[in-house]
DNA sequence: TTCGATT
């Protein structure tokens, strides 16, 4: 949450009829800017549905519970939320292949009281890190699943209400989202929209991909929206680096951990080590423009990574040297092999800087890594 | 193939 403010009041449905879920979607991919068609495409064949029915017959009694911590059990869900009132069932959706949460639930009660008691109550809790959501669910169908699009490229004043109004014209919004920097507020030009059915979702993605908004100079990226759950696999993999390394032994591993030696001493004895954020011990918001610095850390650009190598090769190189908290291959949309390159974010400037100097040049395969701070370039002009 | 972004 980026924030800490009302959420649990500005966000409490008023007319709970209206409050629809919104159910996390399997990953699935779009098509890419290269229309092979650039005629205008016809958004509006003949599917005004007929299913108007919506949220009036929607059940009374079923909940859907968004945002949830990532450790939380599908035992404690049913405790919080029997505590309103009996349970007729209760579910954590859970990853298929590892188990872990989703981040989300459904909990049916056995009376729409207790259910609308729930929302009331339990609405924008906090909840460690998280602030659940609360809401009826839609019934389970076909067609309301993968209707989330990720959107990109979007202007930095775009507003969320701005973003609604872009994709209105295409369907019924469930939710909407603007991500943001946590340090400035700043949008990241990245969002997401979640559309009622599936085929709102397909018919935004042909008329606005690639598009510009009014008043924009870009042209926007929409395609479907991966399935949150991916940050759990790459924190697993945070913790490779942590066992002992088997694959790049030998000289970079001993300077990387005398490195962080070193700069435990100096903490240690109050050395205050050289840092583009710190002016005088005060950290200057001006250091928002330094290269490489992306609000939550030290963004590092790295290239010449083969087309086979992953998140977990990053993490092993660049773990050793301090604190990681992302890593990113960027892949070709339609081969997912690895583009050549990819990112690495760490918390601490030092910390980045001698993984910089000890991994620039560094010969990976057959291969050799250019290293640096990311900047702020880009191949189409 | 030389700088993304995934609630």
């Amino acid at each position: 949450m980026p924030t800490s403010t009302d959420f649990r009041q500005v966000n409490r449905p008023s007319h709970s009829s209206q409050v629809i879920a919104a159910m996390e979607t399997q990953l699935s991919n779009g098509p890419t800017c290269n229309n092979t068609s650039n005629g205008p495409s016809t958004i509006s064949n003949n599917c005004s549905s007929p299913v108007e029915s919506g949220s009036i017959e929607d059940s009374k009694t079923n909940l859907i519970v968004n945002y949830l911590p990532q450790n939380m059990t599908q035992e404690e869900l049913k405790s919080l939320f029997g505590s309103i009132g009996e349970i007729e069932s209760c579910k954590l959706v859970r990853d298929k292949i590892t188990g872990q949460s989703l981040g989300y639930g459904f909990v049916n009660y056995v009376d729409p009281k207790d259910a609308e008691k729930a929302i009331n109550t339990l609405n924008g809790l906090r909840l460690q890190t998280k602030t659940i959501k609360v809401s009826y669910a839609r019934p389970s169908s076909a067609s309301i699943r993968d209707a989330n699009l990720y959107v990109s490229g979007l202007p930095k004043t775009m507003t969320q209400k701005e973003l609604e109004q872009l994709f209105s014209q295409y369907g019924r919004i469930i939710t909407s989202r603007i991500l943001v920097d946590q340090v400035t507020g700043v949008s990241r030009g990245v969002g997401f929209i979640r559309f009622d059915r599936r085929i709102e979702a397909e018919e935004a993605i042909k008329g606005l991909n690639c598009q510009k908004p009014p008043g924009a100079t870009e042209p926007i990226t929409v395609k479907f929206a991966n399935n949150p759950s991916q940050k759990t696999s790459q924190a697993l993999l945070s913790q490779l680096y942590q066992s002992p390394n088997r694959r790049y032994p030998g000289p970079l591993a001993q300077q990387a951990q005398r490195f962080r030696l070193d700069n435990l001493l100096n903490m240690a004895y109050g050395v205050k080590r050289f840092s583009p954020m710190a002016i005088d011990g005060v950290t200057s918001l001006a250091g928002i423009n330094i290269p490489g610095h992306a609000g939550t850390g030290w963004c590092i650009f790295v290239y010449n990574l083969a087309p086979d190598a992953d998140e977990s090769i990053l993490w092993q190189m660049f773990g050793p040297f301090g604190a990681v908290t992302n890593v990113k291959v960027i892949r070709d949309f339609n081969t997912n092999k690895c583009k050549g390159f990819g990112f690495v974010t760490m918390t601490n400037y030092d910390e980045a800087a001698v993984a910089i100097a000890s991994l620039n040049g560094y010969r990976l395969g057959d291969r050799v890594l250019q290293v640096s701070f990311k900047t702020n370039k880009t191949h189409k002009a």
